[in-house]
This record gives structure tokens, sequence and C-alpha cells, in this order.
DNA sequence: GTTAGCACTCGCGGGGGCCGAGTGCTAACC
DNA sequence: GGTTAGCACTCGGCCCCCGCGAGTGCTAAC
């Protein structure tokens, strides 16, 4: 069916188009690369390509340009094993964000989303991994009136979260300071999963306040499931010829705007374990459907996953990006591995 | 110069312009406004603005739009003392930003900025109060290897910041603890700008050691510089018939993502200490030019003060969002009054 | 199977003409 | 003097047309 030619063909217009944005023609393509045939002959060629669906002409008297079915070929049929490698700028790049400087995850992962969005020149988005399997280290209670204080979770990991904790009745800050020392003699070391369970069952806490702990816990981590998203370079969606259109262009912020709307991919790219891509009508969020998506997990250590990944045009250098979100996400793996030297 | 009918008259031309978006004529503006004088009248009228530099023709046959002094003169003579009242939906939206229920200062301030953009339909941006006058509560010192470990600091009002620690030589779990304990003993209640000089005065901890913390905390406390911003509803920007051209649009979105563009702004919101209105040409930031900025300070308590505000087109109904922000603005003052009950 | 030659298609850009909205001006009116 | 009816004028939007040129598909020769 596809010839070598026919691939070096289809290989040759992706890479024109992908680099210059126009419809690529037969004399064009003979004459840039070296195909050793007459614009004659990969005219015919191309009648077949577009006949099984790889390219297709904006009107007649146009060029080709790659559908989304040309891409998809053009990457599973990636000649050798490896995708190409970064330049030594953007390695280095990358390599900042495993170097561990960071304070916090917060600061390391959104520092990331920049860096990826800058290398891919793409919308980056960076998941975190869910908390619940941190385990605590230490707990604060904080009075904030005589009927509510904060709850501080710290993890092993540097992972804070926090909620609120409302009493029904007035509490003294000797009270609180109280119940801080009793509630951290329970529940250390206890993953966040896990805390609201061994709160109830806690002895040495009357079962109301348990009770009352148990469910700000409870809060505290279901609010949780709502993945903390951060998001890098979104003004690259709205890059010159990107997106022609003005009402795509929102749709596709609006849609990296509401969590609920990227939460199913990102739940199958961490089902699938392993790196998606989606090109255009592949991409399972309508909105997105004008877009490529390139998501891949990353491991935070003993199988806590979060993923990261970009969002951008069809019209992409799929080896670099691939490239570079694997990259980001080695790098990931690596800050975040637990017995780090 | 402006009398009481030209009054009139421009502001049912700011008021139509901005619900409708199309160029308002003569005619239209004598049948749908009470003016009780004809369209030639009203032309006459028109011509006078147009002179005044108030309203001007996109081309000859067509309407005319507020120019931006139009809209400056709008909202400068207002009638009346007050901007209007927000409906019920709209406050009850926004209280519950003041109502406490969020965990820490970051769920607060990230859905302010949701619920603002959305009162608004345009872009909203929160910026946290800077954390150096916050007093230390706690610190806690997290081992990450023999040679770095993870400083965190938690204030009274359960801000948290975290930073790294690196040591020149292998230090023991014990060693971290103890050194903890004494951090912890010197450092109680004292602000976090006032950490690193405290640190270096400190007795009981060996010079190099004192160093290493003091260093640690003023880098923690330097990245706390760069502000703090929260963003919702970028989508906004790209509305239908917000902003016609794409390259105007990926200039906003682009200067929204860089804090460093945006800082200067929030710097003389700050020291102004009051509401900035600032439309297209007036906006200090070049970026923006094609925009309106309304931007208020909100108090954190004991003189801390954070920023909160809107972007959004020129063409905006700027008593609402003026009265939105300004709602807001106080609903995070009362969240953040330091004796709340 | 490959290639030269050629007729054909069609998007693009420019020019011309019509339509209609909205104006500015003038002269009459109150 | 301010207000108004009447009217000529302007100009953007739209449509149509046309010529240009790029790029194709087809055919016939190699």
């Amino acid at each position: 069916m596809i010839d070598t030619r026919k691939a070096a063909i289809l290989r040759a217009i992706v890479r024109d188009y992908v680099k210059n944005g126009q419809p690529v023609s037969s004399q064009l393509l003979a004459r840039r690369y070296r195909l050793k045939v007459s614009p004659a002959t990969i005219r015919n060629d191309m009648g077949v390509l577009e006949e099984l669906g790889y390219i297709s002409q904006p009107h007649t008297s146009a060029g080709r340009i790659p559908t989304d079915l040309g891409y998809r070929w053009f990457i599973d049929n990636w000649p050798g094993s490896t995708w190409p490698e970064l330049t030594r700028e953007e390695q280095k790049a990358i390599s900042v964000v495993s170097r561990g400087e960071f304070g916090g995850l917060e600061d390391a992962l959104d520092a990331t989303s920049h860096v990826l969005s800058e290398v891919t020149e793409a919308t980056a988005v960076v998941v975190a991994p869910p908390a619940r399997k941190n385990k605590l280290t230490r707990l604060e209670l904080l009075r904030r009136s005589a009927r509510r204080a904060t709850l501080l979770l710290i993890a092993d990991t540097g992972i804070v979260r926090q909620g609120v904790v409302e009493f029904p009745t007035d509490r003294t800050a000797t009270w609180l300071e109280e119940i801080s020392r009793k509630l951290n003699e329970k529940l250390d070391g206890i993953a966040f999963q896990d805390l609201a369970a061994t709160m109830r069952n806690a002895k040495g806490v009357s079962g109301k306040d348990a009770e009352l702990f148990a469910g700000a816990l409870e809060k505290i981590l279901t609010s949780d499931v709502e993945e903390r998203i951060y998001r890098g370079g979104t003004a690259n969606i709205l890059s010159p010829d990107k997106f022609a259109d003005l009402s795509t262009a929102h749709e596709v912020i609006e849609a990296l705007e509401k969590p609920p709307l990227l939460s199913s991919l990102l739940e199958s790219v961490r089902s699938a374990g392993a790196m998606l891509v989606y090109i255009g009508d592949e991409v399972p969020i309508e909105h997105l459907r004008a877009c490529a998506v390139i998501f891949t997990p990353y491991e935070a250590g003993s199988d806590r996953i979060g993923t990261v990944g970009v969002v951008g045009p069809t019209r992409m250098d799929y080896p670099h990006t691939i490239s570079a979100v694997e990259s980001v996400a080695r790098a990931l793996s690596h800050l975040l591995a637990p017995s780090e030297d």
C-alpha cells in the first residue's frame, strides 16, 4: 500500500507543512527534498495518499496538507526506536526541574509547566500527584476564633494540605493545644487517605470530637480529588498562525480552565500508564478537537502518579514535542523519586 | 460645555454601545431613550461631543461610539455617590468568599478569582498579600537526604512557605530534630521578614549553621516578592465580540501570564491605597492598551495589603464591574480581618 | 513505471456598481 | 436662539466579475 517512496513523500509533506504552514506542492517536494523523481510521479503518489486519507487539499488548486490520519501515520511509522534528542539548551532548561531547588512541590510543578511550554511552544499542563498516599508527619491546629480553627496536614514529602474545623461550642487555646498533641500522637505516620478512618477508631479522644476532626479530614481530602493543575504558556494557543479563528481558541482556553473537562483525559492517561497522543478528532474532549494533545504519566514514588503533557495545534512538531514531554516526565519522576541522595 | 442634554446623550451612547456593541445613531437614541428631542438636535449635540473627544465615528456613515475619554467622563460623572447594587445572586456568590470555608488562603483566593471573573465576565486577577508580616508559629524541617532538607514555615494565619536547605556535610535525622527544636524556640512569634536577621543573632546555634538557615530563610522570602497571582476567567478575554483580533488577545494573555509586567501596576494600586481605573490608553502597561483595568487594594489586617481587580475590554459595564470589584475587595478584607469571630 | 505536456480548476485580489445607513448642512419654524 | 424637517452626501458592505497564477489530473509518449 505505502511503499518506500510514498512514505518518503508523506514524511516530507508532514515535515514541510509543520515547518512552513503552507500546503505543499509536488514541485516543491521534488525541488526541496531528494526524491529523485519528477513532480508528475509525486503527483501520482499524492493522489494515492489522498485516497488513503493521509493528506488532503484545502482546495483544488492548492498543494496538500496532512490530515489527522496523516500525522498519525507519521508518528506510528517513525523510523528508529527513539525520538529525536533535544538540544543542549532544552535539556538544560528541563534539568533545572529535577534539581530539587524548589521549595515545595507547587513551585516545582509551576516551573515545570513554564519550561515545558517554552520548549514545545504549546500550552503545558502539569497535574500534581494525589496527596492521599502521603504519610502524615505533623498536624497543626491554628486557632482562628473561638469556634473555628485551621487544620494543617504536613507530609514527609513536604506536601501541605489545609482545611477548616468548626466547633459547635467555644474552645480555648489550651484545649486546642491539648487536642493537637493527641492528634499528632494518634495520626503520626498514617497515610492521608486513612486519616479519617483512623481518627474515628482512635481511643482517648471523645467520640464527638473524633467525628468532628474526621469530618474535617475527609473534607480536606475529598477536595483533593479535584487535582491541582498547573498551566503554562496559555498564550501560546494564540500564537500567530496556530488557530485561525477566535472562537476555537476560546473553546480551547475554556477547556483548559475547567478541571472537570480535562479530568477524564487525565484519568485515561493514568490508567494507561503510558504516553497518550491524540490528534484532532481522536481527542476525547470535544472542546479540543481542533488540537493535538500529548500526555504522559510520571511517577512520584510508591505508585503515586501524576500527569504531564501539552495541548497544541495539530500542526505541531510531534517528534520534538513527544521527546520534550517524555523528558519532562523523566525529570519529574527523578525529582520525586523517594530515595533521592 | 456639557449641558444636561449632552450629558444624557453621552450617557445613552455609552450605555447602548456597551450593551449592543454597535455604533449608535441619532435616530436610535431618539427612539430608544426618552430625550424628547428630534434626531437632528441630537446630531448637533453629537457633533459637539465628538469635537470634545468623547465620542467618535468608526467611519463617516456610521453611528458614534464612546472614546476612552468618553468612558472616563461616564465614570467621573456618575450621578449619585454609589455604584449600582449587585443582584442578589451576585452578592451571594461573592459572599461565599468571605465565609471562611476554604482551607487555606490559596484556595480562597483562587475561588475569589473565579467568582469575580464570572460576575464581571472579564478576566480576574487576585494577588495575595505578601507574607512578610506574618508571624512564625511553627517551623518544620523535613529530611530529604543526608545533605538536603525541606524547610517549612507556618504562620498563625495558616500561611505556609517552604524552601530548601542544603548542608555542606551529611546530617543525621537526630541532628535535624535537635536543630529544629532550637529553631522553633528562637524564632517563635517572629515576623517572616525578620526571621533571617533574628537567626543570625541567635545564640546557641553554631555560626555556620545559623548562616545556613538564615540564607535559606532569605531565599524563601525573597521569592515571595514575586507575588502569588491567581487568575480566573482567562477565556473571557476571547468571548465573542470583545477583542476583534487575535494578536491583541495574544498580547493581553501574555501580559497576564507574566508577573513582571503586572507588578508595576499592582505596586501603584498598593501605594495609591484606593481603587484605580485605567481605560485604554491610560493603562500603564503597553500590552494592555486595548483593555480597561480596574484594581483595588484589600486589607489583610495590620497593614498587609493585597490587590484584586479585573482586566477586560474597554467596552465594559464600568459601574457594574467597579461595584463587583469593590464588593469582592470588601469580602476579602472581611475574610482576612484579624479578629474574626 | 516514469515523465513531459497541457488543459482545467479555483482561490485570491482588485475594480466597479448598487444599496442603505447615518451624517452634516441649510432653511424654516417656534 | 434653540429646534426641527428635508435633503444631498459619504462611505462601508456586498456582490459580481474578471484576470492571474498556482497546482492539479489526465493523457500520451518514453
